[in-house]
DNA sequence: CTACTTTCGCAACGCTGTTGCCAAAGTGCA
DNA sequence: TGCACTTTGGCAACAGCGTTGCGAAAGTAG
């Protein structure tokens, strides 16, 4: 029942495993000591975390948290203990005892994160931080068969990790993938255009083959978590990204967590009806703005898809009042300039005509790797008090 | 610095005055004894009130909130000698000692809500489980000037609470209109056609005159808190709220928390734009889902006003993955069929395509005093621990 | 009447963050 | 060089939270 005796990380694990004591049960509320104890302990961590290598000190860890000093000392020492945390340096004197300096130690865990796209797998190895300490990548195909794709999924992620003899411990295995699925459960519904996926629990499948704690997710949310993780959406702390790449996705965030609805279906950007009675699209629907920037793009006129996806940006940030949108896949990285400029454009006019300030548009940098590096976050996260959404 | 001194309801109430200790200080996050305590006695006070006046046992509070039954009986204790709650006879025995229920006490607190409208002012005194125990209404300009309108409010909710010598306390006054506003600091942004309103500090202005508490929030959000908190969308706990009324617009609840974005601007559902390059409307827009809509309802084609809301609200089900959709306001009201089987219709036909389950779709009957019910919420839903999104 | 089940409070406990106090480690000035 | 002052941060005692062990209370079943 303690939880004291196990070294450190899987303590605060809420996301996957066991969880914290009583409190993660089910989404009960009630908060127990030991609850509290993780709360407070993770967003101590997530504080040093976002410090990076720079670190910073007991007090401003006080001031940030609204913890006592004492009470942060006493968090910071139980991290040391385990080795998560270590002193580095000490900040200029402002005219009495100087400040020691703490930053995360980011060898103390790591996080596998697993991106299975249609045409390829990328896999990293990420410490503490989100640092990519090791990567593979592989061709595949992700309609060649479910036991194929887990047993390719399987040997990648062993060859990551066999790769050295790392002292912290394998928090597990996060995996994001395209269509429709129920990140819960860890099963898969119909993945577009691959009916053999339907119901597949890929997350259980994997995890016994493992050995490891795993963690699935659609790919939209995935790189989402990885932007909102890392600096990229800073100051800000709800965004929503626009992937536009051989489809178009979303991924919101919405205080810090990434919003994934019930079904694990928000965000579903994609096919968002903006045009009535519009051309037809695949998804059977009429006038979605996938089909329309799809379109325009094919006719050669990325500044009219620019143009159709600001709007539809638009009724996002109207509706969810969001404080930014970054903008990323390939299909915008052909043309960044255009897209960031034209979706800006209309937001900026709408945003004239309501006498509001215009959200800013950004481009995501994360590039190919960042659905991957968001996968692992998936494991990573929850140790910094980013669970749920 | 401690919290046990004074009586009861002004502890856990986060949302107005100071707030508890000091975990309700701005968003640091970190949790302390207090704010744990305040947590769990609004985590049960919200059962006490679900449970109305059927009650509900120690032992059942004990499973639903995660907590030891002997941590739920000093919660309780503490709650009796506040005069909160009490103890409603007891159960059947189930071959051992019955269990004892217990029942929230209505009069223990009260609330004023109240309605700005533009052409109207309602105004309700709520007690703790929110049924309304007093109202008054009267014909109101908006446009008539602030100091007119704040001096109209302030009558009404002084005769609304003179009318009795009431023993519980007064928890404070939320007030409800429409067009943008900073709910958290309570200044009015420009009232929709009503440029002289733009910049006014409603809540301390009136917070001063009535030396209580005030919350200030849209109309639509106050909607939606009242439905959210009320049963009408149970056992959901994630819905959007959509009023058709002289206007169209929008109020979003995600996980039992009214959303409202950074800057009080979500739920903005009427400027959907769902035609590209569609007729302008009154915003500026073209082609915006409350400009189709009601040019359908006036050339009197509601079935076609409701497929068009129904578009709009797909587009919303896809990107949150809410649970439920309620419709209110006088349009729909109009003829509430058909809109529920044309929204619901358009809906179905989506989620079919998608082999996704459907999104039921139902009628809010909340009525024209929903909005003030709701505003009183703003007030009460803190002590039940729903304080923001 | 006895045995059993179930509810629920009392008392002791472990753990949390908090408070009071003091040592450590600097700066600034005489 | 030495002293006063400022600031950091640990030690110890403390109050308050939920938890555990146990027993009284209040029913049912035979």
């Amino acid at each position: 029942m303690t939880d004291g005796v196990d070294g450190g990380l899987s303590r605060t694990a809420g996301g996957c495993g066991r969880g914290v004591a009583s409190a993660a049960a089910g989404a009960l509320g009630g908060v127990n000591l030991g609850a509290l104890r993780s709360h407070n302990t993770a967003l101590v961590l997530d504080l040093l975390r976002t410090a990076g290598t720079e670190g910073i000190s007991r007090l401003e860890l006080a001031e940030r948290t609204g913890l006592t000093p004492q009470a942060v000392s006493k968090i910071t020492a139980r991290l040391r203990e385990e080795g998560l945390v270590a002193e580095a340096g000490r900040r200029a004197s402002t005219g009495g005892k100087p400040r020691t300096v703490l930053r995360l130690v980011p060898e103390a865990g790591h996080a596998v994160g697993v991106h299975l796209d249609r045409d390829e797998l990328t896999a990293v190895l990420c410490d503490l931080t989100g640092a990519v300490v090791a990567q593979r990548g592989t061709p595949l195909d992700l309609g060649a068969g479910a036991e194929t794709v887990v047993e390719r999924a399987v040997r990648e992620v062993g060859a990551l990790v066999a790769g050295g003899g790392r002292p912290g411990a394998l928090l597990g295995v996060g995996v994001a993938l395209p269509g429709p699925l129920d990140h819960r459960r860890g099963v898969l519904h119909r993945v577009t255009g691959l009916p053999e996926w339907n119901g597949f629990p890929l997350r259980d499948v994997l995890a016994r083959r493992l050995s490891l704690p795993v963690v699935v997710d659609k790919d939209t949310n995935a790189a989402a978590l990885g932007l909102a993780v890392g600096d990229e959406a800073a100051p800000f702390t709800s965004f929503a990204y626009l992937h536009f790449g051989a489809g178009l996705g979303g991924g919101l965030v919405i205080g810090g967590a990434v919003h994934r609805g019930t079904r694990t279906g928000a965000g579903e950007f994609g096919h968002q009806v903006v045009q009535l009675d519009g051309p037809p699209c695949g998804c059977g629907n009429r006038g979605c703005v996938e089909a329309l920037c799809l379109a325009a793009v094919a006719r050669g006129e990325p500044a009219e898809a620019a143009r159709v996806l600001g709007v539809a940006a638009g009724n996002l940030v109207a509706l969810l009042d969001v404080d930014l949108l970054l903008l990323g896949g390939r299909t915008v990285a052909a043309a960044p300039e255009t897209f960031v400029r034209g979706v800006t454009a209309v937001l900026d006019e709408r945003a004239r005509r309501a006498g509001a300030e215009a959200v800013p548009v950004r481009l995501a940098s994360g590039g190919e790797r960042g659905v991957a590096e968001g996968a692992a976050q998936l494991l990573l996260a929850p140790l910094f008090g980013r669970a749920e959404g």
